[in-house]
DNA sequence: TCAGAATCTTACAAAATTGTAAGACAAAAG
DNA sequence: CTTTTGTCTTACAATTTTGTAAGATTCTGA
C-alpha cells in the first residue's frame, strides 16, 4: 500500500530495486535524476522517499532539502560507501535514515518499514487508564466511547496527560490555560475545573484514580 | 542537556564512551546488565538508551521490549556486528535505531542527534500560512497570536489541518465531526461552521485565502 | 480534639456555543 | 437573460461553557 519515490541514476541498481520492493507490496515512482524526482514527488505525495546522494545532475542533499521544504515524508539516503561525513551530513539535511551500498535487500525493507512505523505514529494517543486522548483528532475517548470536553477541560486534561507521573503545580496548571490571554481568574476556578473533569473522566469522581491530588502542591495524572 | 543510558557490559567501551558523550554535553548513566538497566531506567527516565545486543546476563532485545511496555523513548541498539537479522529483529522489538560495531564516535552522535530530533518533534505544529495549530497544548495561533476556536470549530480546523491540499468533500467532513455520536445535522450545518472558522482564521473572510470552496465537491486548505 | 488551611462541592448568572431556518448571493446551465 | 443549484450570510432560541461565590468537607498540626 505505501507509495515509495525511488531517485537513483545507476539503471541497473534501480530496476532491481523496483523489482524487489514490488514484490513486497510497494509502489514504486522511479526518478533518474534530480529535477525529475522533484517533479514526481509533487505528483505523487510518496509516504517514503529512497535518495542516492549521488546523482549524476547533483547531489542528493540538494533535493533532500528541497523536499524538506514542503513536507516531513520520510527519506533514506543510499550512500556509495559508508563515508562519516556523508552520514552527518545527510541527517543534518533531515534525513531519517541512511544504508550504504552494497546493503541486502532485507535491510533495506526493514529501514522503511521502521520509518514508515515512526512516521505514521507521529499521530500519537495519549493514554493513561482506560481514557485515551487522539490530539491528531481532537477527541477524548474512555473505554472506547468518545466523551466530550469542553475546550478547556481538553486543554487541562492535555497538560495532564503530557506529563503522566509529573506534579503538576496549580500555577503551573492556571498559567497554561489562562496565562496566554492575560485574563485573572480567581483563586477557586482550578478547583472547579477539576471536579469538572473528574466528573467526566473518573469512574468515581469522589475517588479520583487517574487524577490524584497532592495536597499543598498540586495535582498529577497517575499511570496505575 | 538531554540524559543518556549506556547499557554495555564491555567496561572499557563503556568508560570511552562515558567519557566522549559527556565531552558532547550529554549526562550518561550506566549499567552493566539487564537488570541494573531496567532499574536505572526507572530511576532517571532517559531521553534515550543505548543498549547493547549482547549482554552477558540476557540478551538486549528483551530489555527493549520491556522498555516499550512503559515508554517510547528513543533506543539505539549497539550490535556486534552488522548481523542483518539483528537489525530486523532489534526494529521489530521497536528500536529506532542501531549502529555496528567498531563505529566512530562522530557517527553515534550523529544517529543519537537524529533519534533525539525526531523524538522531541514528536510535538509537532501544523502550519497552513499565517495560522498553527499547536496539538499538544490544542491551541490555534494566528500570526503569533492566539485565538480563540469552540471544540468544534478546533476539530474542524484540525482536520484541514491534517489534510492540506487535499479535497475533502461535506461529506466525509460531516462524518468525521458528527459520526461518533449518530447526531443528524442538518445540511446546512457544515456552511455556518465554515464561515464561523473562516471569520475567526481568515484575515479576509470574504475572501478566503486558506479555506477554498470547490463548488460542487467540498473544501480544502491551501498552503498559499 | 480543635483550629486553620486546603480542597471540594453546589449553585448561579453572564457569555459563548450549537444547530436551524430563511433569505441573499453567486456560479453554471439552459 | 432566466433558472437552477450550490454556497454564504444573518438571525434566532436552546443548550453548554465559563467564572464566581458561598458553604461543606477533608486534612494537618498543635
Amino acid at each position: 500500500m505505501p507509495e515509495i519515490l525511488l531517485i537513483e541514476d545507476d539503471k541497473t541498481l534501480a530496476k532491481n530495486l523496483v523489482r524487489y520492493l514490488q514484490t513486497e507490496g510497494y509502489t514504486v515512482h522511479t526518478a533518474d535524476g534530480q529535477k525529475k524526482g522533484l517533479q514526481l514527488f509533487g505528483t505523487y505525495h510518496p509516504d517514503c522517499v529512497l535518495l542516492d546522494v549521488s546523482l549524476s545532475d547533483g547531489n542528493g542533499f540538494s533535493v533532500c532539502s528541497a523536499i524538506r521544504q514542503s513536507s516531513d515524508v520520510p527519506v533514506i539516503f543510499l550512500t556509495a560507501s559508508a563515508d562519516e561525513n556523508c552520514t552527518v551530513a545527510g541527517f543534518e539535511m533531515g534525513a531519517d535514515d541512511y544504508i550504504s551500498k552494497p546493503f541486502r535487500p532485507r535491510e533495506l525493507i526493514a529501514r522503511i518499514q521502521n520509518v514508515l512505523r515512526r512516521h505514521t505514529s507521529a499521530t500519537k494517543l495519549l493514554r493513561c487508564q482506560n481514557v485515551i486522548i487522539d490530539p491528531s483528532r481532537g477527541v477524548v475517548l474512555k473505554n472506547e466511547n468518545e466523551i466530550f470536553l469542553s475546550a478547556l477541560e481538553y486543554r487541562l486534561l492535555l497538560i495532564f496527560f503530557t506529563n503522566v507521573g509529573k506534579l503538576l503545580t496549580r500555577e503551573q496548571l492556571a498559567d497554561e490555560l489562562w496565562t496566554f490571554s492575560g485574563e485573572f481568574v480567581g483563586d477557586n476556578t482550578l478547583n472547579v475545573y477539576m471536579k469538572r473533569l473528574r466528573d467526566k473522566i473518573e469512574d468515581d469522581p469522589q475517588n479520583p484514580s487517574i487524577l490524584k491530588t497532592v495536597r499543598g502542591m498540586g495535582y498529577k495524572a497517575v499511570q496505575s
